[in-house]
DNA sequence: GTCATTGCAAAGCATTTGCAAGTCG
DNA sequence: CGACTTGCAAATGCTTTGCAATGAC
C-alpha cells in the first residue's frame, strides 16, 4: 500500500501510516468512524476528514475496496482488491469473508439467459454467528437491531 | 396494498394511492426521487417528504422492499416481499429480476462451513445489458459512471 | 522552499422530523 | 368533527469541500 502511495507521487504522512496499517490489518472491514476512534489514542487532532480523504485515496489506487451494508457507515476492506462474498452476523455485526464459492458457473448462466455481459457481482449472506447463537440461548429476550 | 394499508388503520389519500400505483408498476425499481419526479405532474404539490413517509410506510407494512445499491439513492421494489436477486447495467442502470438461481444450496454449503445459521442473502450481479452493448460498439468513447 | 496534506469549519445530500394547515372517513 | 396526512422548513447524520497553516520530501 505504502508503494502504490509513493508510486502516485503521493506523501506518506503519519496520519496516513495509521490509517493504512489499520486498514491492512482489518480483519473487521471497518467504517471511517471505526478508523478514526481507534486512533484517536495515537493521534488526538487526527480529523475524520483526514480519514475520509486517505481511504477514498485508497479506493481510487485501487488497494482497498468500500463496502455498503446499507447501514449508514460505509466499511473498507483493506485485504483483498476483489469484491468477495460476506456473511454478515445480523445480530453482532460480524464480518466474515467468504471464499471459493461458485459464483462463476451461476455468471454464466445468467449471461446466456439475459444476453448480459457479467462484469462483476455482490453476495452476502445474512445469518447469526454461532457466538451469538449462544447467546440466544442463554438471553431469550435479547433482540439485534 | 391498498388492502394493506386499511387494515392497518391508515388513510387513502390521494397522494399515497399514486404513489403506490407507481409502486406496484414498478419494474425499474425507483427511487424516491424517481416516483416524486414521476407524479409531479400530477400532483404538483405532492412533497419528498410525503413520498417518504409513504415508502416508509409500506416498507413497515412489509408491503415494498427497499434495495440499496450503494449509489446514494435508496431503490424500492413492490412487487415481491422477498427478497431476490437483481442484475443491474452498469451503463444504462437499468435492473432486472432474477428468478429460479440455485442459492439455497449455496446458503447450506455455508452454513456446514462456518457453523452461522443463514437468514438471508442479497445478491446482485452487475454487466452490460444487450441494449448497451450495442451502443458501445457504435459510441466507443462514451463510458458509464 | 514547494506543494501536497492536514484539520477545522462550513457546505452538501439524502433522509427524517416538527408542526400548522388541510382532509379522509 | 377528530385524527391522520400533507407539505413546508428545519434538523439530522454521513460525507465532502474550502482554505489557511503545517510539514514531507
Amino acid at each position: 500500500m505504502v508503494a502504490a502511495l509513493r508510486e502516485s507521487g503521493r506523501r506518506l504522512t503519519p496520519q496516513r501510516l495509521e490509517i493504512l496499517r489499520i486498514l491492512s490489518n482489518s480483519e473487521g472491514h471497518p467504517s471511517v468512524e471505526q478508523i478514526h476512534r481507534t486512533l484517536i489514542p495515537d493521534l488526538p487532532m487526527l480529523s475524520r476528514a483526514t480519514v475520509y480523504k486517505t481511504v477514498g485515496l485508497m479506493k481510487e489506487l485501487g488497494q482497498v475496496l468500500e463496502l455498503d451494508f446499507g447501514d449508514a457507515h460505509n466499511r473498507y476492506d483493506g485485504n483483498t482488491h476483489e469484491p468477495h462474498p460476506h456473511l454478515i452476523c445480523k445480530r453482532c455485526g460480524a464480518i466474515l469473508d467468504l471464499e471459493n464459492l461458485p459464483l462463476e458457473s451461476l455468471g454464466e448462466e445468467v449471461s446466456e439467459e439475459t444476453g448480459y455481459i457479467i462484469t462483476g457481482h455482490r453476495l452476502e449472506l445474512f445469518g447469526i454467528c454461532p457466538d451469538c447463537q449462544r447467546a440466544v440461548d442463554s438471553q431469550p429476550g435479547h433482540r439485534p437491531t
